[in-house]
DNA sequence: CACTATATTCAACAACTGTTGAATATACAA
DNA sequence: TTGTATATTCAACAGTTGTTGAATATAGTG
């Protein structure tokens, strides 16, 4: 069968189903039967699909892992050799995660929800994390050593981590801003949340790695 | 029975397995069984001193979650109406964690990660943080209100959310800054990792928030 | 000792779990 | 049409899940 239909077909629906639901309940907190209800489909053809539940979660993962990777590398080797600001290169980092918001996919909600539970995640960090972001999060830190000449090493590591949560807490959208508020700010409104984020991060850095 | 056994009694030794496991796997991730077992009880005991699983979770959390609270408040509540650097603020703010991890207590460890855990997950969040900790952070930016007078309240609580964030990150030990840095860095220094975070969140809070 | 409250174990339940092999349906090519 | 590969469903499996009621042990009291 071809996959090209105009109506999206059972095999996508399941992935898009399991993406919205381990981000929102993670990977225990799921089962096979209840994607496969949401999606309204047999349970045993997400096994025909994608194998076993830990395969599907793997494919969940890399579906956009693999384009979000991709995109994060082109940006940051567009600006490669440029004498770049700190807070660009913060942006350049960030850019990919804004995009994928700004389809108004809700898919890429979901994703990005689960992103945030795999970087928080002691086990799934190990796991995923390392075959295909760690290597770009590499590329991004050696633009920051150009940015900050004189910064530890170390202290550049510890920043980047606080940065990594910092950007974890908002794509997990835990609706915790909007209830400390009463509603006057949204744990959905990337834009703000990018926006502030970047020169918070920037003057994190400069405060802690000199300059 | 009396519970002042100086050898550790099985109810207490359900809590520090069920906490230890929680932190890892997530409450999902973790069965009756598997908690009695490494605890080398029966499965009804856990039934028994705590009701149903929720429940059993609901005790875990709560156990550390009030002494938290409590210290959180009173070191608060000591620097009242004194005029505070930013710096000492966030300090007061994060002085309980740093506390609860230098008793050297494994089961502070393992619970710092478990709240990290509650605070990136959107079910969690809601049922568990509101409760207890909300209104220590309402007083925690009272104090920032009071150190960048001139800030938007939306900001103060973007750059929260940040810190929160950043926080978290570190609480969670996901072992990430190990492997980005070849085990330079270690997950489980707190002593370094609160060092760095107190100038990198006021330098993240004057950027953004005047000043 | 007997009595009692608490602590712990045993055995079992119904429901749910991931997974699979066989059966059936669908689409496409010859 | 027939044949064939893919897609989907059905029915069932063995194991695990949370939970419970009854049985037994333990400790403290009179």
């Amino acid at each position: 069968m071809t996959n090209n239909n105009n109506e999206i077909n059972k095999k996508d629906r399941i992935l898009d189903v399991a993406e919205e639901l381990f981000a929102l309940h993670g990977y225990d907190g799921v089962s096979i039967r209840q994607i496969a209800s949401a999606a309204e489909v047999d349970v045993a053809l997400a096994n025909y699909h994608y194998g076993k539940k830990i395969e599907l979660f793997h494919a969940v993962f890399d579906r956009r892992a693999q384009l979000l990777s991709d995109t994060r590398r082109e940006v940051l080797q567009s600006h490669q050799g440029k004498k770049l600001s700190l807070e660009q290169i913060i942006e350049a980092f960030l850019l990919p995660l804004k995009m994928a918001q700004q389809t108004g996919d809700p898919g890429w909600r979901n994703y990005l929800a689960l992103l945030a539970y795999v970087m928080t995640s002691p086990v799934w960090n190990k796991e995923l994390l390392a075959k295909v972001f760690d290597q770009r999060v590499n590329e991004f830190i050696d633009g920051l050593r150009l940015a900050l000449p004189n910064a530890d090493d170390e202290k550049i590591h510890w920043c980047y981590q606080y940065m990594s949560g910092a950007l974890a807490l908002t794509l997990a959208q835990t609706g915790r801003i909007d209830r400390l508020t009463n509603n006057q700010c949204h744990s959905t409104d990337f834009d703000t949340a990018y926006e502030l984020m970047v020169p918070f991060l920037a003057g994190g850095f400069r405060k802690v790695c000199g300059k």
